[in-house]
DNA sequence: CCAATAGTATACCGATCGTTATACTGGAGC
DNA sequence: GCTCCAGTATAACGATCGGTATACTATTGG
């Protein structure tokens, strides 16, 4: 990559920052261009020369950092050897990711509980799908070897991705210090997961 | 009621009837005044005899909603004996709800998890606290009496609301048949709950 | 019967929206 | 040195936005 490339480049991922920030905090629809081209520093030609359109941004963005987070999450739960390991690789691996940059998990709320933009709907689906279906993974392993009790691999993967969000929308959203997403809280959640919250007594 | 007010309450109605419809599918921000108008058949200074602006339509819904589905939970919990009752009745009360009109639900999840809209930010707040509350005094209950083990009931509440806001999501975004929720789904729901994932063997 | 009120029909305002267009510049690459 | 390209500065387009205003009508209630 030469020098300009990289100034290229650059310029690209300004703009990109300025979008990520903005949409994360207002909405895709309650930004404007103007906006984030201030944000960005940047003219709308620059824009244009980038993006074909609005969408284009959210896109690339949504790409970006479902991508992101669904790679590590891929790796981590690789190298764990039992079933126990992976979700305890899975809840601090989600708290990591979120603490490094709020906004984009932030953003990945909103696509998936928020309202539907109609461009990026199609592309949507497949990267929701990518998380859930590693997770799945891990619970039919779980069931096959016997760490987990005989029930539907996809409720329960529904289950423990819903017990992981909430702590990470709250962190998300109201600026919580980083001591709130611990490794003690990952254990926790595991391990009510795997004990429940029921008196074995 | 005379019958002059019963037809202004109603076009009332058609107006938040029509805001919910819209901006549960499209979010606060993409769904505009006239849009709103069309589908509610009125005009726009009937509208703004009724509401001072748009934002107190969202406002007015957010009140409704939450305040019902909130009304109808203290109903249930308050008739329940048993806290495994308690919170079989908490899932099965939540999916009634959302089963017999998921934009509300709808509507809610993206107040929750989606961008902010400042003017309503405070009254947001105090009732998203009210659920927590009414379903952490159920854990808090279970707790001293022993039917739960001993855990923090603010955590416990937190997983639960969230193990339940799965399957709402789900079926109030991709219109899954109403046998999506049923009472063998909150039960399995509960169960993994008090009991676990995890093998005992 | 008459006044009040809720609603209709319509126009308008200033602002903002996403996008397109044009002329120009500076710096990198050849 | 020259060309190309990424970016700047600026203007403009048609459309939409939330809200305000005005004249009028029909119906209800006193």
């Amino acid at each position: 990559m030469n020098a300009r490339s990289e100034a290229t480049a650059k310029t690209r991922q300004r703009l990109l920052d300025a979008a990520l920030t903005l949409f994360s905090q207002r909405g895709y629809a309650a930004t404007g261009i103007r906006e984030i081209l201030e944000v960005a520093g940047v003219t709308q030609p620059t824009l244009y020369h980038h993006f074909a359109d609005k969408a284009s941004l959210l896109q690339a963005l949504i790409e970006q950092h479902y991508g992101e987070s669904q790679n590590l999450l891929a790796n981590v739960l690789a190298v764990e050897p039992t079933v126990a390991g992976k979700l305890i690789a899975f809840v601090t691996s989600s708290f990591e990711y979120c603490c490094a940059d709020p906004r984009g998990p932030r953003l990945m709320f909103q696509t998936y509980y928020g309202p539907t933009v109609p461009e990026i709907d199609g592309v949507l689906d497949k990267l929701t799908d990518r998380r859930y279906r590693l997770v799945v993974d891990v619970m039919q392993l779980g069931i096959c070897s016997g760490e987990l009790s005989k029930s539907n691999p996809e409720f329960l993967a529904l289950t423990l991705c819903s017990m992981v969000d909430q702590p990470l929308n709250i962190f998300s959203r109201k600026s919580r210090p980083k001591r709130y997403l611990t490794s003690e809280l990952a254990h926790a959640i595991v391990e009510l997961f795997l004990k429940g919250a029921g008196n074995p007594a």
